[in-house]
DNA sequence: CCCCAGGTCTCTG
DNA sequence: CAGAGACATGGG
């Protein structure tokens, strides 16, 4: 059992914010899975609860060794009025540290489709094909292994409802059962881990930060979405159109905290206006 | 029947 | 290199 003070820990933020899939309220809290794994997490008084199995894992997930109060102030020193609103409202958003092939998977299915349906797909594709296991008295299920993706048919795969993505995930599995090119875009600087993702089908500039930012925690980087687009043009007044050219934008004026004031940024501008 | 969703791929000029 | 369409699926 974990508690950690929620000032920089709001669960419902750091859930809801887009960065992961796997997760349901529960029991007046949220189970949240991440591999073979779960825990169960909710306030108790001024602290977060964490329960599990394995606190050193999930005390990793959560980034738990991470000072947020740096980063939250980092983001108010800019005195960008947008940042430091989102970063007020924002400021118990944490990165989360994902496994890194999960978020390949994850990823390749959220172009072009809506986080509802993302959830629901992933959380099908789990139950399918994932190893089934019981804990907090309920039945759950992990996320199937690259082996076992690796094995389904187009058919198996397009009865997910991955539509077009399908060809994504038959293509990207075959590469990622060689363990030496995970380790090597895991282990390897921003730019060799940038070009090996983008070999794989199905992965853009977009779904490739996301990988490199939730998988394998490159917090210089800021993926760039329609809904960041939208921001730059109505609150940051910006005339760049093409994404990549946005992204490098706010990579160049954030540097190492790009990822986080991202989230900041993108958990307010989905969360506090209307489209 | 339209449009859209945490985009990417492919083809064209 | 920029721009335009196509792409599966489900919800509004």
């Amino acid at each position: 059992m974990i508690k950690f003070d929620k000032e920089f820990f709001n669960i419902e933020d750091t859930l809801e914010c887009g960065q992961i899939f796997r997760f349901q309220k529960y029991n007046g809290g949220y189970l949240v899975t991440s591999t073979s794994k779960v825990c169960f997490l909710k306030y108790e008084k001024d602290k977060v609860l964490i329960d599990s199995s394995d606190d050193e894992y999930f005390s990793k997930f959560f980034d738990l060794d991470t000072d947020y109060s740096k980063i939250y102030n980092s983001a108010l020193s800019y005195n960008i009025p947008y940042l430091t609103i989102s970063a007020e409202n924002g400021k118990g958003v944490r990165i989360l540290r994902q496994d890194f092939v999960e978020m390949i998977f994850s990823f390749l299915i959220s172009q072009n489709n809506n986080i509802p349906r993302i959830k629901r797909t992933i959380e099908g594709l789990c139950e399918k094909f994932g190893q089934s296991f019981n804990a907090f008295g309920k039945t759950l299920f992990a996320f199937p292994t690259v082996e076992k993706i690796a094995n389904l048919s187009i058919e198996e795969l397009k009865a997910l409802g991955l539509g077009y993505r399908a060809n994504y995930f038959f293509d990207s599995s075959k590469k990622l059962l060689n363990q030496d090119f995970i380790l090597e875009m895991k282990n390897g600087n921003n730019s060799t881990l940038r070009q090996n993702l983008l070999s794989l089908k199905g992965v853009g500039q977009k779904v490739c930060d996301c990988i490199m930012l939730f998988g394998c925690h490159r917090t210089d980087r800021f993926p760039t979405d329609t809904w960041i687009e939208k921001l730059y043009h109505d609150n940051f007044n910006g005339n760049l159109s093409d994404r990549n050219k946005i992204s490098e934008y706010f990579v160049e004026l954030f540097g190492d905290m790009s990822g986080y004031f991202q989230q900041y940024l993108f958990h307010y501008k989905r969360n506090f206006e209307s489209k």
